[in-house]
DNA sequence: GCTGAAAGGAGGTGTGG
DNA sequence: CCACACCTCCTTTCAGC
């Protein structure tokens, strides 16, 4: 896709924090008509611009209140893609990244609480060539941008 | 909210993987009918369960291609509150949370490019009483889920 | 309580301008 | 990009389990 323009920018913005809301709707807020905005939003759709809709679940109230990152440093030098491989199929694993410094890659992980996110560690360690990890427990969320502010 | 039963964790699962699905899609894969699956949404709605629909946008498509995790070391003791009202006005910071261990909070920044990044840095720094900062840079992302799938 | 059925109204979507 | 038409879907009200 080319670039996207600002009312196409301002449709995502719409969109991030009401991804329900109605063509028409949004249509008001950026001044189009719904089946401009629809046009729009489709080519986005296509163009791999917007990856999907999904909705922002109260992690306590679904009983999931234990959240860490961690840091994994592993036996020499793996492929990104062999990462992604051993870990993808470990539901408690949120993200995953490789990234710079002395670590090799950060995992974010959510469990149900301590005992979970212990085994959820410990898959996470034994499905890949690990050395060692260092778990960093989220105390409080205190900023999450993710979630719409509704 | 009481409990949820097991229909409303499928429908959230449908949910989290297509925010926009029509309710009458949701009840063909959870048995149920529309207006059931309209109510059961509506009561999570209402009680916090459900924090609102939101759109997955590719960053890089948008031309946020840096990222980095920082790690966070105040002067003393800070509460999460001064912090988040430190950071909140930061658009570059997607999440920040207290932590357990060596240092006081961890972000999750999101920047166009290296030099965005390191004045995203230089606001966080500034906007609060921080001892120092430690920076994660992200090579490249490998998981990418919303929610955990248990 | 919960469900499903039906009706009226609103929104999505394709064509022509 | 809008206007219009068609059609699907949402949403309410109703009655039944």
């Amino acid at each position: 896709m080319d670039r996207l323009d600002d009312t196409d920018e301002r449709i995502l913005s719409e969109l991030a924090e009401h991804a329900r809301a109605t063509f028409a709707e949004i249509g008001a807020r950026v001044n189009l008509s719904a089946p401009a905005v629809k046009r729009r939003v489709d080519r986005m759709l296509d163009s791999g611009v917007i990856r999907g809709f999904t909705t922002v679940v109260d992690r306590n109230a679904l009983g999931w209140g234990t959240e860490a990152y961690v840091q994994v440093y592993c036996h020499g030098t793996i492929a990104p893609d062999e990462l992604r491989r051993a870990w993808v199929d470990i539901p408690e694993v949120v993200s995953a990244a490789t990234v710079t410094g002395t670590s090799d890659a950060i995992l974010h992980v959510l469990a149900r609480d301590m005992r979970h996110l212990e085994s959820a560690l410990e898959k996470i360690r034994s499905s890949a060539d690990i050395e060692r990890s260092e778990s960093i427990v989220v105390l409080s969320n205190i900023i999450d941008r993710v979630r719409p502010e509704g």
